[in-house]
DNA sequence: GATGAATGAGTGTTCATTCAT
DNA sequence: CATGAATGAACACTCATTCAT
């Protein structure tokens, strides 16, 4: 609870939460995450956060609202940093090689992402159902990531380092291989051994070679 | 609609459907895969087909049955038939390339998959909390899938076509570059306009040759 | 169940009843003793009686009918011959005694009696609910019996054999102590082992010269 | 109603009720005895109490819940005091003869009875079908009344008052006496007049001397 | 005569939300 | 601020009954 706590600072520091909203927090990631939002009632996460059910919606005004005030952070906050500070490294040309841009990126940001995991999971499970979501998400992810981006992947590309293809597809297939890794480690195959930072080489590695093999 | 009906006869036809069923599983479908399961009431999927409330709950003991019944012969109707007549061809060495089998493959099966996209949708979206789903999946896909495609892998890794990686590893980067690819495509972004040809082209020269340029 | 077959036999000849209405009056009256008329439904005789759900209304409109159509034969065929066969042998002066008789009619109705505890548990339990039943009853027992009976305990009362009380009082005070041990016996406190034998003959002492012990 | 609630108020007063709680209770009391426990529907009892439906389940869990909670309290607090009170005062010898004891019981109770009827009734009809409420009844009344009723019965018996006959036999015979009456006077036969003092004696006269006559 | 699909009102129960305390 | 009783609409599901086959 104690790590969590953490996290919920890291995400949610700057507004003053009480302690029972950081109960309540903490309680709806948990439910979101493990049943999904629909599927959560507002009466289980009072229940689960120890705080009285009206005490939720004095805080939040429906839950909806719960749901965004979750989800949104994760945009605003986590997703700003990295674009901003290891971007920046990046443009910085502190990393010649895509490859180690990439290892660091994912690197340092592992132990984060995973932390984050429970609130990214309720994020892509809820994106396609609420038009708030997807809209918040494209105006902060999409767009911000993919401006950004674009100048780091050009940048590669005239150093010849990336092949010749548009940035969004470039960042498409990038990111696509990543969220598709967490997805089978951390959702479909939880249960079986991973040799984490073997099978993250191999994504990088992917990722820039493909599967086809050099001659 | 009876773009619709010829779906659910692809996926459906072996057990005769009674007219009202295959109303109340086009109309489940529908409202399933745009709202998701929990927040979708039997009630609702009762006026859409235009039967009785009843009427759903003769067929489908449960609403949890109902889901079953639409996802299940997904996985074995469709995935069957995949590896059987496609991986078959590959075996007969009637594809030299990985690149050409990937793209028949894909190119053969992309109506299909187009038109099956909703109930893919509502898979991957109730996997995540659904454990007899996800298990149905390991066992029908998951392993059956893996099993067929290591004999692929490792006959063309042996051919030198791909690169020395355990053949999971394989498998997974390859399939989650296309499932990312349909995830951006018809989920996240289905309002842009996409060249679809060219895109699965890069998709596929992604999976082979990674972003790396070669010199 | 061919146990139960000859009771509704007994119980059920006159009218000519198909098998299927057979099924159903058997699956009725242990459905209806075990979890009480309102607590079962049809679907769930039909099950049990191995017929489709229809044929029950093609037989009994309602499902009150059903319930009429057990419970009523019971006292039209039953009561009557005990009233006829048994009340006559009485006032022809086979039994001299009061307990004779008292013991006559329990030893030879005991059987049939403990055959027919289905049936006579659904008429108890619903007669407080079912005005029909209600009306059935009091015009076919209270009044026939208490008619007959009266006769009967007059007899007895002219030959000193019984205390002078209105008949009524007589009546009611022997039958519900038969009642009352056997609900005692077959619904409070079935698991217990019971030596009948002395019970019954303890109960007809009882009746005869109560607790109170003569010097 | 006031009279109900004061009878309310005798059952549950320990555990503080709300407003709404005692109407639900009264209601509930009122439809379980009018028409039986299964044929009852939450939402006529929220109508019949002038609750919204919703305010029943805030209370009682389910609808079992309701219907023990009203029932419970019967065999808890009623009972009890009975057993308590009024046999310490046979123990303590304030009875000399067993008519004086089962008078001054009857007399003394005949009006809580009376109030108590309709759930007395509940109890009655639901007993063979609920087994918790079977088992309940079992505990509170019959191994406690049993034990104590042992100790009066055979305390009579040494002072040779009672006949020889196991005590377990004797209560059985002198309760199902009572209880036949109750049934005969209030739920089979409601509508006659009844001399109730008149027909009390002549019950307890049955219990004592019997049927026969003394010459 | 028998079936079982179909019905829609009704079931017990849960829901998100409100508001007096 | 926090509570939790109260709400009534909505929920998944069952019911007795009908009727075309």
């Amino acid at each position: 609870m104690s790590e969590e706590e953490l996290l919920i600072q890291q995400l949610f520091d700057e507004e003053k939460l009480t302690d029972k909203q950081k109960k309540i927090i903490v309680a709806a990631i948990e439910s979101f995450s493990e049943k999904g939002y629909s599927a959560t009632s507002t009466s289980e996460i009072a229940k689960k956060a120890g705080v009285a059910e009206g005490t939720i919606f004095r805080h939040y005004k429906t839950k909806k609202d719960l749901l965004l005030s979750i989800v949104a952070p994760l945009m605003t906050k986590m997703i700003g940093p990295i674009v901003v500070n290891d971007f920046n490294k990046v443009l910085d040309r502190q990393y010649d090689r895509v490859e180690d841009f990439l290892k660091a990126t994912i690197e340092n940001r592992r132990e984060l992402l995973i932390k984050l995991l429970p609130v990214i999971k309720i994020l892509l499970q809820e994106i396609p159902f609420q038009p708030e979501l997807r809209e918040l998400f494209l105006e902060q992810i999409a767009n911000k990531i993919f401006e950004r981006v674009s100048i780091i992947i050009k940048g590669y590309q005239e150093k010849g380092e990336l092949i010749e293809m548009p940035p969004e597809s470039v960042a498409r297939l990038a990111i696509t291989s990543i969220l598709g890794y967490l997805f089978s480690r951390y959702i479909l195959f939880p249960h079986i051994e991973w040799d984490d930072e073997l099978e993250t080489e191999r994504t990088i590695q992917f990722i820039m070679h493909g599967l086809g093999k050099k001659e």
